[in-house]
DNA sequence: GCCGATCATAACGTCCGGTTATCGCACCGC
DNA sequence: GCGGTGCGATAACCGGACGTTATGATCGGC
């Protein structure tokens, strides 16, 4: 029945004390103020201004309404403020679930890339394999997944996919880690067939699964001594003379490197790394920013990589 | 940009959980909310609802314009209670201003009426004369006046009239006031010539001119021996015998008539009794039932009058 | 695998709320 | 007094916001 429009009108009548001033100050034309006032009287049934002479002055309803204005146009713009800031970077969340191994180098560089560029947008980042982020995207729990599929696989094994933004954000080559004094330390490149008699130290199952069809092409099946999903213990295993291993070159990089040969595999074998949204999500400014960050961090990293 | 019926379209969405669910509780359809929110969304330039499988969830933005929405939505409401209230009349003021000599019993008994049919709304009231009741309706102080005008003439004088609505109320019969032992106190009517040697008691400057106007109709110009603006003072001096006075019936009606003697005069003269407030003024509801019980009491005592 | 529920979209109508143009009128200065 | 100036009211008009109905696309459950 009455809405912030005519409360905006009655304040500016109120503060200008006529409705020619009134209609300059809102950007109005003189006569939309007089209907605005008319409408409004005839929807509260009494008379809100009083015409004296030439100039106006509100009656008590009309006072009334003003005083309220005050406060409605206040909370208005409060609301308004808030979104925009939400729009404008200036505040916000973004939720990102990561997958472990993505958490040494890539992550934490687009959030200080984020942070950097949009210091009052907050984060909640928590890590979790691509299942599970998938899940928590799917269930309104994050708004970001970055998440990983061997090449020839998909992010989500079973998942309807389409329902999902997936933006390719870097290739991450998987290289065969092994002490120095293996016998394939000395090769540039290693074929899978030349350690088929290995003792195996597999990753996280996914990583096992792909370790196992790897060798499956190779015509063997690993030995698989040893499993945990912690890489930096697998490092330390291989590092240990336990056996060799499928290691991410993501781990390699962030992880100490001494004591440990990686080689790239012949065939290489990659893994593709996504982020994952939602169509809606995608247009939230903080998870689009932060979606960017990701790109530009893959981008900056993928030439770190060819220097190497 | 943003206003009330978006906050209240948010706020129904984060109660109901659903674009249907919201559209009934509000009684649209439920392409009107798709359409609201996606309004909403591009003005905002962020996502403001999360769209998952069948449900929608609101976005970090969503919440906030839901949040806010309870705030101005509260304010509204209170506004337009507030001004229910005094359309209604169960709130609201008037401002009085009656002349002296109606404030015995006219207003009063009118006042009575307003605050058993309307106990809420509050009345200023104050005496003045015409001259200035009509000031302060001009001014803005006051919203409604009671005035008198002998027959003949106007309310106003040199007032701007047609500025005023002008309701008339009763007619009040002067009488003449005498001592019981007055030569003329025997007769029924009294004609003003035969009492143009008396002292005369004169009342208010207006009423004094009344008295000279038909002083001067009778032939003569009467002799003033005392004036004074209290009615109550007039017929004190009358009844100690210090002269005669033309008073006005509503007067009489409330003073002791102990020790006087009234009676009409021949030819009969009157004075008019009106209120006026204006245009706008007679659109506040307070305003308007003021005046229907100013009338009413008007009306009762015409009666009272015609019993006498 | 179909069915029901939900949201999106298209096409459309209407009315709100602005505009321009003009009038009536109060005040003010000559 | 009498015209000019400024303000509010009114009329006519117009566009867009915001509803509607009808229909399509999808998800989720039986």
């Amino acid at each position: 029945m009455i809405d912030a429009a005519g409360l905006r009108v009655m304040k500016a009548i109120a503060d200008e004390g006529s409705f020619t001033a009134a209609a300059t100050s809102l950007g109005f034309t003189q006569p939309a103020i007089s209907q605005m006032v008319r409408r409004l009287e005839q929807r509260t049934g009494t008379a809100l201004v009083e015409r004296l002479g030439r100039n106006v002055r509100l009656t008590e309803a009309g006072e009334v309404l003003a005083r309220h204005a005050v406060t409605v146009l206040a909370a208005l713009d409060a609301a308004e403020e808030e979104v925009a800031a939400i729009a404008g970077l200036r505040s916000g969340r973004v939720r990102l679930m990561a997958f472990p191994s993505s958490s040494a180098s890539l992550v934490p560089k687009a959030l200080a890339l984020l942070k950097r560029r949009f210091p009052e947008v907050s984060v909640r980042f928590s890590e979790g394999e691509p299942p599970e982020s998938l899940a928590a995207l799917r269930a309104g729990d994050c708004d970001l997944a970055v998440a990983f599929a061997y090449e020839g696989t998909d992010v989500g094994r079973g998942e309807d996919l389409d329902a999902f933004v997936i933006r390719p954000l870097m290739e991450d080559e998987v290289r065969l880690a092994m002490p120095p004094d293996h016998p394939q330390a000395g090769q540039s490149v290693v074929n899978l067939a030349d350690v088929s008699q290995d003792s195996w130290i597999a990753g996280c199952p996914r990583c096992r699964g792909h370790l196992v069809s790897l060798a499956q092409g190779a015509g063997f099946s690993p030995n698989v001594a040893f499993e945990t999903e912690d890489y930096v213990a697998v490092l330390g295993l291989v590092r240990a003379g336990l056996g060799v291993a499928l290691v991410p070159d993501l781990i390699l990089e962030a992880a100490h490197e001494d004591g440990i040969v990686a080689r790239p595999l012949m065939p290489p074998s990659r893994r593709q790394i996504h982020a994952v949204t939602t169509e809606d999500l995608q247009r939230v400014p903080a998870v689009a920013a932060t979606l960017e960050a990701l790109e530009e961090s893959a981008r900056s990293r993928t030439k770190t990589l060819v220097r190497r």
